[in-house]
DNA sequence: GACAGTCCGATTGTCGGACAATAAGATCCG
DNA sequence: CGGATCTTATTGTCCGACAATCGGACTGTC
């Protein structure tokens, strides 16, 4: 059945994709510089000598992708932020039907590793952020969704302390996914002055730059994040999203 | 000059990207299932109401998203497979002018973190795979460009096995970049035996569902590979991709 | 019956031209 | 000089068209 290969597979790719690839190639080699204008789409046709309508589709592309972002009505470059496509990564894990185990078990270290970073490289801004997260939760304290969202935050603002883009980037589709499981947890648990004893404690040690301390916290507080999932009754090893409809 | 809005901001999202979202969250919402064809061009612009180019639009963005596959002509949906998107993450990282020290700050839990899921999981497959890795890794030891690809598969395997698919897209846009990495490296400093002698350790440990051990060894691995970069003269902290261009 | 060759319809990829809406730039006016 | 007005460039969308190509039916040969 599969014999060696005489010839490569020669890939005739459809005008638009060739168009979407040059411009991105461009771009990543740094031809064209973040925050330069790309040429008008009529400009751009001449140029590649194809017809406005495929130079548009391979456009929409590299938009979505988040190379090249609407300024006004022109197009320029720009750096992808993360956010566009930390949303893509969950959604693919959640079709994966990846289970909350799996989240769960990846988030305990990476949660982990964020805040012991963040404890040995916070600045002053850092500090005051998680502050008023913490105050404003203690504010909320007997609204659920505001204590998720004010949780989930205080997470996002200690990976950014942590100085880390690249441990950002890869927890980011995970925190995103926590937010569904939150929603549903608290509201049946009411564990929220748990959540703020922790987050209080964890910002003490912080502050204190013991990244030992901060790191066993803070396993103790997803730890306990688990407890309070598993005390729901929903299956740790479901898929997600089969529990979590968000609407 | 703001005033409180009386109206909230009415998005009027262009029609191909109404279209984009409306596909996709009929994706998402299951009402169409992976592996289901996608209505004609013509069929979709008659349903929405839109021309044909304008449904072409909105088909790319969903196609490049990794939602639509194309299966001879005709398109039919998809689950996205992360490593369509870890190509473009890493991308996002490069531009962001993340430095080797970022990279390998996460890698070196994240790796461990794998190794040890893989102890604990990996089934006969994983582990023939693995050894045929490393049996390759033998054969090929003086060809560097052969080894660092192996190397990579390698740790791709082991996340693999670590039966955790969270984990698998999180280290994937890392695993990429250290690629180009790799390829600088090796072939100065030959360090080849060292890292097969290391692969080597690590399987035994698996086998022997050693989690403690393997990981132990796992961050000495990559504790070698960080002081191999050092040794190049290539500054920790400059932004990746300065001194890696990829061809 | 298996197989290759041929024909036909459906579908995509691409094209050219067109027009309304609107943002950006230029111009005029006080 | 600041603000209102006019122009122009550019995008978003549409229409209609055509060639290329794929899938499937149909046919003839062995």
């Amino acid at each position: 059945m599969s014999r060696i290969p005489l010839f490569e597979k020669l890939d005739v790719a459809p005008a638009y994709r060739q168009v979407a690839d040059a411009i991105e190639q461009m771009i990543t080699a740094g031809r064209l510089q973040p925050g330069e204008w790309l040429p008008t789409e009529t400009d751009l046709s001449g140029q590649f000598g194809v017809n406005r309508s495929t130079i548009r589709e391979g456009i929409r592309v590299l938009e979505h992708a988040g190379l090249v972002r609407r300024d006004g009505k022109r197009l320029r470059v720009a750096v992808p932020h993360y956010m566009d496509l930390a949303s893509r990564a969950s959604r693919a894990l959640v079709m994966h039907q990846v289970t909350f185990q799996e989240l769960w078990e990846v988030s305990v270290e990476v949660e982990s590793m964020s805040a012991g970073f963040a404890a040995s490289r916070i600045g002053d801004e850092g500090l005051a952020a998680l502050q008023a997260n913490i105050d404003e939760m203690r504010a909320r304290i007997d609204d659920p969704d505001s204590v998720v969202a004010l949780d989930i935050e205080f997470h996002d603002l200690l990976a950014e302390a942590s100085g880390n883009r690249a441990l950002a980037l890869a927890r980011e589709p995970i925190s995103l996914l926590f937010h569904p499981a939150g929603t549903t947890i608290l509201p049946r648990l009411r564990t929220q002055k748990r959540i703020l004893d922790a987050h209080v404690r964890i910002l003490d040690l912080v502050k204190a730059r013991n990244v030992a301390g901060v790191r066993e916290w803070m396993e103790r507080h997803m730890h306990d994040f688990r407890r309070g999932y598993e005390r729901t009754g929903v299956s740790m090893s479901a898929p997600l999203g089969s529990a979590q409809r968000s609407g």
